[in-house]
DNA sequence: TGAACGAATAATCTCGAGAAAAAGTATTGA
DNA sequence: TCAATACTTTTTCTCGAGATTATTCGTTCA
């Protein structure tokens, strides 16, 4: 578990450990909604599923904790972090309060490679928006690339700014809402024509102006929040599993 | 570990399990400074002094990964967290901007209940205040007394909010700048009057002034900064026992 | 002398089994 | 039929020992 803490992209990184293994392969399977909402996370069954040891799969489990995508209740086990309208729309509003500043901080401080940075993101997230648009062959991969692309501008805009603690923070919320947005996905592919928001907040972030960008950058997670709004309403009604 | 994420105060709720009285123990000592910043915390001598196993521990340390104050590194083991002195001003910042938020929607929504809740911790903190101009001998538990206190009024203002992830983080961040504030308080007990702080931030609230009293608390939080500022300069190095 | 290599030591990581607790099931009695 | 109780099963919690990896210390060679 290399850097566990206050580093953001624990992605892509090479487990050091089978506890670590485990935690990935776990949160990946949380967030991609194998593992529904709710659901009670037997460590018996688990264990065999993730192939390690009883106590190896608990610590992996403590690790989620720390992500709040799984709760532990002493004495009776853990369990997927329930998902609700209200948590979806607390995450928005908190991620927006963070993000937006951490934007401000970035335009304020940014250097050239910052500005780099951001280009170069920009210019690969536009063309995974452009395959969007093709056959519907791809789309589930295409779908998943664009995602990884999206949040890879979205950290490129606020690389710049200097507090880890917002960083930390907006990793966990943009972590969790991706839940969220996965399942939304699921029904409803591509709901909406992000580029030309994509664009507009690129265009604000490199002209400095932070007001304008913030802004943007605000009204474009907010949109989010609306095509989950549209729902089914028995949508969140928790499956619970056993 | 019963509620284990997203809700605040773990303080003096009942051990139901050995792992979580070791984290409670664990993490008291490390905000006290028992434990200093940097030191390694090796598993085979920290399960004696706390008389549990192995095992159970190594769990209890990845609790405390969550509240980031422990560091763990991918087979080297787990570490105080380190501080620093760009790192409290993070922490400080990033406090200002949650509470400040936090506290304007708690004025917006706020009914009859939270109102009573702050006059009642404004009353009991005032209390803890006149004691600490007391004699010498009553100097810790008094300022013991009152860091309990002020954190409970502190709660008391953004009780309101209906933010969950914004209190889990200000709830982290708290904490964090606890340690901070225990080591400054070590050497420099109370370091200002605060009374007045407090009262300003009181009036402002109940006047229902969202723009004042949010003034006044991010004043407040930042006074902090500054004692902390005013340290030895090599008052930062982290010990890094071994 | 100092740098590189290798052995010894210490620490971490991992696992499975036993103890304790919770959840589920069946029985009894009204 | 229903409720309460006792029993059984499942699951969680806890521990210590073995395997793996990191670190330290001593030796050798340039």
């Amino acid at each position: 578990m290399s850097e566990t803490v206050l580093t953001p992209p624990r992605e892509n990184v090479e487990p050091k450990t089978l506890v670590e293994g485990a935690y990935q392969r776990l949160r990946r399977d949380i967030i991609e909604g194998v593992h529904p909402p709710g659901e009670k996370l037997r460590v018996e069954h688990l264990k065999d599923q993730y192939d390690v040891g009883a106590g190896t799969l608990r610590e992996a489990l403590l690790l989620l904790v720390t992500d709040a995508l799984v709760v532990a209740q002493g004495q009776r086990g853990f369990r997927v972090a329930p998902i609700s309208i209200e948590d979806f729309e607390d995450i928005t509003r908190t991620r927006i309060l963070l993000e937006t500043e951490a934007l401000r901080q970035s335009i304020a401080l940014g250097g050239e490679d910052w500005e780099a940075g951001i280009v170069a993101a920009f210019h690969r997230l536009s063309r995974a928006e452009q395959k969007l648009g093709g056959q519907d062959d791809y789309v589930h991969t295409a779908a998943e690339d664009w995602e990884k692309r999206n949040r890879a501008f979205h950290d490129a805009l606020i690389a710049a700014s200097p507090s880890r603690w917002i960083r930390h923070f907006q990793n966990i919320l943009y972590q969790q809402s991706e839940r969220y947005r996965r399942i939304s996905l699921f029904r409803r592919p591509i709901p909406r024509d992000v580029h030309a928001e994509h664009e507009a907040l690129f265009d604000a972030t490199l002209a400095r102006d932070a007001d304008r960008a913030t802004a943007i950058l605000a009204e474009h997670i907010l949109r989010t929040l609306e095509s989950v709004r549209h729902m089914p309403t028995d949508f969140f009604t928790s499956p619970a599993k056993h």
